[in-house]
DNA sequence: TAGATTGTTAATCGATTAACAATC
DNA sequence: TAGATTGTTAATCGATTAACAATC
């Protein structure tokens, strides 16, 4: 029996639990700024758009954060959060494909302030080389290996239109990349190892078309549809 | 007892189910296009990143269309998923807030054929209001209870800053929008029938982060990290 | 102490999966 | 008929929720 390792987060959460976290991490934020310093399991729901018992059950795989009479300290638990999603320090990221997407991610702000720095922006065509997009030079899709090893990069993301996004992904793993946020609309083939998440724009849309339609369908009289929660906003 | 209105699809299809069916469609798309006429469940669920018993239990939702022993005629089988999600014709949609966000939005190919068709880009800033976009007028955004009301809107896509979301949110329920998809990093209220779905940057890279700390953490000699299914490739 | 609120339990609900009878 | 593949069943797994004992 070796002893632990110093950082001690081997607790298995859920995985709708850590898809919940930068939520919660958000909402905390918020919360902060306005100068928030204690809040309630029912408060941080509120601003997360979530019930409380859900806050309650997510926040007691990380441990035991708040005080009970009390609630939750909002700096502590807004660090103990960002530790266990692991945004305590920046992590370099790679965007491959510089059209309009890849343009608008550039220049997203909220990727500093949430844990995240763009450290090389990519694209195949040569007649962009000479580009800078929101400070950042565009650079050789070949010098993918070179930037990842020289920036320790973990995360890539390809926005790419769909037909170059599989071979993006191979020069990606085989850089050493093994997190992937997909926005191009095509399915990713990887090797066991490596996490895909999938952002589409048109999958969203044809949800919401879907339960469109039943709206319009179902009788005036028939108030049916199970709404949305409505949830309290933030921001 | 009244007669049953004529477009029959009352069955009661699982959300997990309805965020697949685009998926499949897509799949679908790419089968057709490489003139494909007839696939079996398991060549289709490997186009769409699946295993085949998910996607016979989701189709089984829908309704018989496959042939025992022989598989799905892809072009009948596309038909009647468009028909199910309900993008068999376009729905008109708007957008607010011509950032980059916005700008990558409305030159968007995949809208128009994916069932969605931009009516109108609205922001509140009035030195916008001279631009066009993607060959679209960029409008101010007090005209949207009358583009609403001219054209049908039921569907408006949000990508503004988090703190205008809750404001342009609250005129689209007013001007009748019942589907919103939001780009904002802000928590919606909205009243009952009206649907929200989020698209988070930062989450997903948060979520992606998350799992890649995990990776680091683990023993090298214990490579338990469970990765995503390898999946197969489309497009 | 009395009131408030957490952390946890247990019940319920929904999603996934493997197996196979039905049937082309 | 024999082989292939669907559509469905039933078991399992994971997520949600309400209730409440623990405790500040």
């Amino acid at each position: 029996m070796t002893a632990r390792t110093s950082t001690e987060t081997a607790r298995d959460i859920p995985e709708a639990t850590v898809a919940r976290l930068p939520v919660y991490l958000r909402a905390l934020t918020t919360l902060l700024d306005e100068g928030t310093t204690t809040c309630s399991s029912e408060d941080l729901a509120g601003a997360a758009g979530v019930n409380s018992a859900k806050l309650r059950k997510d926040l007691s795989y990380l441990g035991s954060y708040g005080t009970r009479g009390v609630g939750y300290d909002v700096e502590y638990l807004h660090f103990q959060i960002a530790r266990e999603i692991g945004v305590t320090h920046d992590w370099p990221v790679v965007i491959v494909g510089i059209g309009n997407l890849g343009h608008a991610l550039a220049n997203f702000s909220g990727f500093r302030s949430r844990g995240f720095r763009v450290v090389a922006l990519l694209d195949a065509d040569p007649s962009r080389h000479e580009e800078q997009v929101a400070g950042i030079d565009v650079r050789p899709f070949a010098d993918l290996g070179e930037i990842v090893r020289e920036h320790g990069v973990a995360i890539g993301v390809i926005a790419t239109p769909a037909a170059a996004a599989q071979d993006v992904t191979d020069a990606m793993v085989a850089s050493g990349i093994t997190s992937i946020l997909n926005f191009a609309p095509a399915v990713l083939a990887v090797p066991p190892g490596v996490d895909v998440r999938k952002v589409d724009l048109s999958i969203e849309l044809q949800i919401l078309a879907y339960h469109e339609q039943r709206k319009a369908q179902g009788d005036p009289a028939d108030p049916s549809e199970p709404a949305e929660a409505p949830e309290e906003a933030t921001a």
